[in-house]
DNA sequence: CGGCCGCTGTACAGAATGCCCACCGGAGGA
DNA sequence: TCCTCCGGTGGGCATTCTGTACAGCGGCCG
């Protein structure tokens, strides 16, 4: 096996039941494990043993923790951040669909393979689903649009297209908050 | 530095100018890196020498387009995905926000200030801002509204909560797409 | 036709990983 | 009160990967 961090099996440091870390209650986390994301958030390919060392901490605790935050499913993986832009979809759009009584199941699965469907949500209010698409070009959202919403379930929909993303995906914030608890 | 592939220095394998990896058009990426980033986006911690045999290349082909993708910016990093709802934070919602003329720069600020907010999009339509945000529960989720649309540029705003995920945030079609060019 | 570029396969030194162990100190239970 | 459990520490070992370099080969373009 690789040196890199085995993917599944928090069985390293085996017994480590349930109890807290460090004094916070059983769920969410505490001022290391934030310091060790926000450290991982910002310099993803640092390894184990230099995060060690700029958290000050022993290398084992390190590598406790992260089998712990990823056991507890807290941090999911870390697969490579792809940007549409780059790929050449540089357009991105949120279509919120309205679908006809007991077609949500079909829906799912016409929009599920779409590619340019990048995010699926159920939601309340007027709509009853909210997708997020991405095209090549405002003319090529026109194409993906077609496709989306050519589903017979669908009775209406209408398209709002991303001018300018301010604050572009992020969760280090709410980390700390977290952490801070 | 640690073994873990250099985060900015896409100067190994030194001399490899501009022209394209092999036939295809100078943007977009070839079914060699479609394959690669599939691999890592499903065991994001395998590291290079794996990935070259998993993929049957040399292990410097892979870290050459490794280099290149991150240079291209197509890959933008390998920061941990954390899950918000692990965090504490389980509810998500989407609000839409109409601004009064002038106002943007001062909205932005005060959403960016904001943990909650995830991420903040511009769009054409009814509103002008688009927000993704999340909350430890329904009841939680009105403090953060009033959060957010307590500032004095917001005149309207309408909010949608997200009741189920059927597709989770995804890339990997897109990428088989564009490989597949 | 020559040159350039990318891929291959190999090699070497340095460094990190996975794993193990003994020890310590605080918290909770007996 | 004492004892046990658990997490953190610090050290060490064998294994394996990484960063880098080099020579050779084949295709594409000028």
């Amino acid at each position: 096996m690789p040196p890199a961090h085995s993917p599944i099996s928090p069985d390293s440091l085996e017994g480590q039941g349930s109890s807290t870390p460090s004094g916070g209650t059983n769920d969410a986390i505490d001022a290391l494990d934030g310091r060790l994301i926000r450290l991982l958030a910002e310099e993803p390919r640092i390894g184990v043993l230099e995060c060690s060392r700029r958290l000050q901490v022993a290398r084992g605790t390190v590598q406790a923790r992260l089998d712990r935050l990823q056991a507890k499913g807290v941090i999911g993986g870390f697969g490579p951040e792809v940007d549409p832009a780059a790929l050449g979809y540089p357009v991105t759009a949120f279509a919120t669909l309205e679908i006809s009584q007991g077609q949500g199941a079909d829906v799912r699965a016409h929009l599920a393979a779409v590619p340019e469907v990048l995010e699926l949500h159920t939601i309340t209010g007027r709509g009853d689903m909210m997708v997020r698409i991405v095209a090549r070009s405002n003319a090529d959202l026109q194409r993906v649009i077609d496709r989306v919403v050519g589903f017979d379930g669908i009775v209406r929909s209408s398209t709002a297209i991303a001018l300018e993303n301010p604050v572009p995906y992020r969760i280090l914030p709410l980390v700390d908050q977290a952490a801070a608890e």
